[in-house]
RNA sequence: CGCGGGAUGGAGCAGCCCGGUAGCUCGUCAGGCUCAUAACCUGAAGGUCGUUGGUUCAAAUCCAACUCCCGCAA
């Protein structure tokens, strides 16, 4: 089939890989976010997806709006459009645009987690199973009929990335299979329970300023969930506060009574940097100050003094 | 020219403002003590202080340029 590929996640990058790979399909075009500056020097950067189909001889349209590129889409005469993190809500005129169908591959078990950080909300939330959904778009966010859903376990040790990854790769044989059941008229169509959904929105990096009050096995997860981003942090009190960004932790087990939530028990490079939470006590085993390396908590301690009983923000 | 922090033995830091003996917490090695230990004691090795140039009797420290690392912002 002819295939218009819509994406600008690196998530979606193995799916068109497999797509511009598969003899069963052609990619027609590509659809991504235009450049944006990005880094230290603000020097501006394509989406990968753009690189990767750009060195496949395929046209690149970068649209700032999608909708004013109807004209241009139908001319590329596609089949099916394959939409996979593209950061723009599809208008029905596009929806229109492709012969069969656009299809959205979602990184979540919809009906839960509707919206922009699937993965993240699934560690926070402490889910034990994850997925991606295939389904037919219609002009809500993510409430389109479901196609097929591929199911994983998210395990104790994976973060937000190491899980955004393991999706990544699994698209690739949901999709292939979406797209078989289409070609031979056997795609089931079932609609979403829309009183089970429940919605993430985008992050920003103030959602990772950890909250103390909270117990230590949910901020483990959010950490987990929030690396590599957007990131969690603590903010160090003192003269100039400073965040302390907190790469990974660990839940002490079996510890109930303590003090005030934020405050820290221990700060020696021998024991390590615990801080009290609303319930239970976290261990920070892996931190970074504001313009320094990411380092273990004990390398950390031997040279910034932190004192026992400082109450982190 | 978006804003800012940094580069000092193997690790993490101090020293720099007010030039003049290389410091701290560890690690490593050797020895001692201990039933034992993330314990303690003694001793030792290990650094052209990111690079290049400048100022100076003298530069980790002051000046200039460069390289690399990192936080914010986007």
């Amino acid at each position: 089939m002819r295939i218009l590929f819509i994406g600008t996640g690196d998530i979606g990058l193995p799916s068109l890989e497999w797509l511009l790979a598969t003899p069963k399909h052609e990619v027609v075009g590509v659809v991504t976010q235009p450049d944006k500056p990005v880094g230290r020097k603000l020097l501006m950067t394509p989406p990968e997806v753009k690189v990767r189909a750009l060195a496949a001889g395929l046209p690149v349209l970068q649209p700032v709006k999608i909708r004013n590129a109807v004209e241009e889409l139908r001319a590329l005469g596609a089949d099916i459009a394959v939409v996979v993190a593209y950061g723009q809500l599809l208008p029905p005129a596009i929806l229109a645009v492709p012969r069969l169908a656009c299809l959205n591959i979602h990184a979540s078990l919809l009906p839960r987690h509707r919206g922009a950080s699937p993965i993240q909300a699934a560690i926070r939330e402490g889910d034990a199973e994850k997925g991606v959904t295939i389904m037919f778009m219609d002009e809500g966010l993510d409430t389109g009929d479901i196609l097929l859903m591929e199911r994983l376990t998210i395990s104790r040790e994976d973060t937000g990335g190491s899980l955004h990854d393991k999706l990544a790769a699994s698209a690739p044989a949901s999709l292939e299979r979406a797209l078989d059941l289409i070609a031979a008229g056997a795609a089931p169509r079932v609609p979403q329970d829309h009183s089970r959904a429940t919605h993430c929105g985008k992050l920003t990096r103030a959602d990772g300023h950890l909250n103390w009050q909270q117990s230590a096995v949910d901020l483990e997860r959010l950490i987990r969930a929030y690396n590599p981003w957007p990131g969690s942090y603590a903010v160090l009190p003192g003269g100039k506060p400073a965040q302390l960004k907190v790469h990974h932790a660990s839940v002490i087990p079996g510890a109930e009574a303590c003090p005030a939530a934020g405050t820290v028990l221990s700060a020696d490079p021998k024991t390590g940097l615990i801080v009290s939470c609303g319930t239970g006590l976290l261990r920070l085993d892996e931190v970074q100050i504001e313009g320094g390396k990411r380092l273990p908590a004990t390398d950390f301690l031997r040279g910034h003094a932190l004192e026992v009983g400082t109450i982190l923000g």
